[in-house]
DNA sequence: ACAAAAATTGTTATCGATATCATCTTGCCG
DNA sequence: CGGCAAGATGATATCGATAACAATTTTTGT
C-alpha cells in the first residue's frame, strides 16, 4: 500500500468560506471532476440525467466555474479585448453594443477598455489585455505606438481596427473614410449655396479621426475654390459642448462674415448653436452650424443639427463578425477591409429658408 | 537509465509564433524561471543588475506576461469587477473614473460591465464576472436576484453598492438618498414660490433610483400640502431626450395649469425643454422645468437647467477606496455606509424672474 | 576576521480546470 | 449471441506562473 497523505496542514481560517472546486462538487455527486467539467459545456457528452445531478450540486453548494483555471488549460480566454477613446460617448457606446451583440451566443465576453484619446494609454490597455490573452482585439483608429504594434504582432491574435481607415493596416479593418465623409457634408452645404466656411475641432493629431474630418474639410472647400477655410482649433481632444462655444466665438470675432461652420462632432456644434443663441445670434438665420456624429441630442435640440449620420452600430457589430471569421477560418483570412456607410442628415440648423420652426 | 522523452510530436504549425513563456525568458537569460516571475514585481528582491537583464530579454523576445496562469498560482485575479446600469450616461461613466483614479497604482484593474437597468442582465454580469476571480465587486444599486445575492455571498469577497442607500446592504454602501435629494429639490422649488408640481419618469421599478426619485417627489409635495403631483411616466427606464419630450405634452394637456415640472435626469428635461420651445412656450416664463444629475448638457443648453448635482466622480473614488479598505484590513471591516454629497444648481430654467438672458 | 543577518537565486509543488486517452456500458445488427 | 460502434465516464498529465522553502552569496557588526 502506498502512504496515505496526512490530512493537510491546510488551515483553513475560521471564517474562510472554504474555496469550492470542481472536485468537490464531483465528490458530492459521485462523479469525477471531468464529468462536471462537461456537464458545464452543451458540447460535451454527458448524460442528462448526469447533468442534471451535476447541476442541482452546483446550484445547492453555491459553485461558480473558475475560468482562469480553466482558460489556463483550454488555452482559450473566452473573451475579446475592445479599446474606444472614450467611455462617454454615444457614437462609441453605439459600437460597444454593435460588439456586443455579435459576440451574443458565442461563448466570448466583450472586455472594454478606454484609452482616453492616447496612444500612450493605448498602448498600457493593450498590454494590461494581452495578459490575460483576448482571442481577439478591437482598436479604434489605426494610430498605435511602436511598441503596441510589436505587442500586437507577437500576440498572434486576429485584430481589427475600426471607424477610420488605417493607412498601414494590422489586419482587418472596418471602417469608413472620415475625411470623405466630411468631405461629402461640405459639397452637400456648399450646393445650398454656402460659400464661407468656417470649421471647429481640437488643436491636436491625438484624435486621429477629427484630424482626417479637418483635412477633409480643408481639401473640400479649397478643390471647390471656396479658398481657405476658415479654422478654429479650441482645446485637446475630445473638444466638449463648452469649448464648442468657446470657439464659435473667437471664430466669429476674427471672420465675422462666415456663413456655416462645420464642427468636429455634435457635441461642439450643439455648445458652439446655445452659444450663439445665448449671444441673440439665431441659427441658421444669421449663422448656420453643422456636426458631426448624428448624436441623439441633435435630433432633439432647438434648432435640429444638421450632421453625418455614422454607422456606429454597424461598424462594432461587423467588427466583431471580421473577428470571429477570423477566429473560425483559422486566422487564414486575407486582411481585407470592410467599408461602413456614413449620410448626410439635413436639419434645420443649415436651412437655408432659416425657418427652423417650419 | 529512465528512458527519455522523444523529442516531442508538439507539432508547431507553420506561421505559429511558438508561445513564448516565462520559462524561455528564463533560459535565453540564464536564470530560473523563479527570477524572471520575480523581475516583473517591483517588491520582489531581484538585484538591479539581474532585473535589467531580464527586462532587456523581455523587450528582445517580445513576452508578455501571462496573467491567467500567474492568477491562478497566486489566487489573485487582480482586478475588480463593477457592475454599472448603462455605458453612455456621463453620471456613470464619471462614477466608472473615479474607480479607475483610485484604483491607480495599486496593481488592480477595473473590469467595467453593464446591466442596461436590468437585475437580470445584472445577474448575468455578476456570474460572468465571478467566473473570473475578481477581488472585489462594485453594484449600482441595492437591487438584486435572489440568486445574485447568493453567488456574491459565497463568493466571499468585498461588495460595494453604489449611487443609493439600500434597505438591505449586502456589505459596504457609498451613495445618498435619491428621495431626499429630491426632496430637497422639491422644497426649494416650493420656496420660490412654485404650487403646482409635476413629475416625469420612467414607468417601471427597473431604474430603483428613478423610483426613488419620484418617491421623493410624492411625498414631499403631500408633505408640503401641495396636494397629489401629477406624474406622468413614459418609457421604460433609462428614457431619453425624446421621451421627455412626450411626457411634457402628455403632462400639459393633462394638467395644463402645471408650473414646475421635475425630471428624473437632466436629459429627459433637456428633451422636455426643447419640445416645450418647439411649441412656442417660453422657459420658464410659461412653464419651469428641472432635471436630476447635472450633466454637461444642463450647463450648456438655452435655457440652462436647473438640477440636482450629484458627486459622482467621488461615489466611484470612494466606493473604489472602501473596497481596497476592506482588501487591506482582511475584510475584518464592518459594513459601513459612505455618503456622499448633492447640492440644488439653480439655473435658468426655473428663474422666477423668466429672464434666462438676463 | 568571523558569525549573524540580509539579499539573491533556485527547486519543487501547486493553483483548478481541461485535453487526451483509456475504460466501461449499452445498444444494435446480422 | 458475438462483435463492434456509439455514448458515457474516469485517470492522468498538463497549461504557465507563483508560493514556499531551501540554498547560496553578500553584507554587516563588533
Amino acid at each position: 500500500m502506498k502512504n496515505e497523505d496526512e490530512p493537510k496542514d491546510k488551515r483553513l481560517k475560521p471564517g474562510d468560506a472554504q474555496k469550492l472546486t470542481m472536485a468537490e462538487v464531483a465528490k458530492y455527486v459521485g462523479v469525477s471532476a471531468m464529468t462536471v467539467s462537461r456537464a458545464f459545456r452543451q458540447d460535451a457528452s454527458v448524460s442528462e440525467e448526469t447533468r442534471k445531478r451535476i447541476m442541482e450540486a452546483v446550484d445547492a453548494l453555491g459553485y461558480v466555474l473558475d475560468l482562469s483555471a480553466g482558460s489556463l488549460s483550454s488555452r482559450r480566454s473566452g473573451f475579446i479585448a475592445a479599446l474606444v477613446p472614450s467611455i462617454n460617448n454615444s457614437n462609441f457606446s453605439d459600437t460597444a453594443r454593435g460588439m456586443t451583440d455579435a459576440l451574443e451566443k458565442t461563448g466570448l465576453q466583450l472586455l472594454l477598455g478606454y484609452t482616453d484619446y492616447s496612444t500612450e494609454k493605448e498602448e498600457e490597455l493593450i498590454e494590461a489585455m494581452l495578459r490575460r490573452r483576448p482571442e481577439g482585439i478591437i482598436l479604434t483608429g489605426g494610430s498605435h505606438t511602436p511598441r503596441a504594434r510589436r505587442m500586437l504582432a507577437q500576440a498572434d491574435i486576429p485584430v481589427v481596427e475600426t471607424w477610420e481607415l488605417p493607412e498601414d493596416p494590422i489586419n482587418q479593418v472596418v471602417g469608413f473614410s472620415n475625411s470623405e465623409a466630411m468631405a461629402l457634408l461640405v459639397r452637400t452645404l456648399a450646393s445650398q449655396g454656402y460659400r464661407k466656411f468656417g470649421y471647429i475641432g481640437g488643436t491636436t493629431a491625438r484624435d486621429t479621426r477629427g484630424s482626417q474630418r479637418r483635412s477633409g474639410f480643408q481639401r473640400t472647400v479649397e478643390e471647390l475654390g471656396l479658398g481657405p477655410g476658415r479654422m478654429i482649433s479650441f482645446g485637446v481632444p475630445p473638444i466638449t459642448m463648452e469649448q464648442g462655444g468657446q470657439a464659435i466665438v473667437s471664430l466669429l470675432e476674427r471672420w465675422p462674415d462666415t456663413e456655416v461652420v462645420l464642427c468636429v462632432s455634435d457635441l461642439s456644434a450643439f455648445g458652439a448653436i446655445m452659444e450663439c443663441t445665448r449671444r441673440g445670434m439665431k441659427v441658421p438665420r444669421d449663422i448656420a452650424i453643422a456636426g458631426f456624429g448624428d448624436y441623439e441630442i441633435s435630433s432633439i435640440c432647438h434648432p435640429r443639427i444638421t450632421t453625418i449620420n455614422v454607422d456606429c452600430y454597424g461598424i462594432g457589430r461587423q467588427a466583431a463578425a471580421r473577428l470571429l471569421d477570423a477566429l473560425h477560418t483559422g486566422e487564414a483570412t486575407g486582411d481585407e477591409i470592410t467599408l461602413t456607410g456614413y449620410k448626410v442628415v439635413l436639419r434645420e440648423s443649415t436651412d437655408r429658408n432659416g425657418a427652423p420652426t417650419a
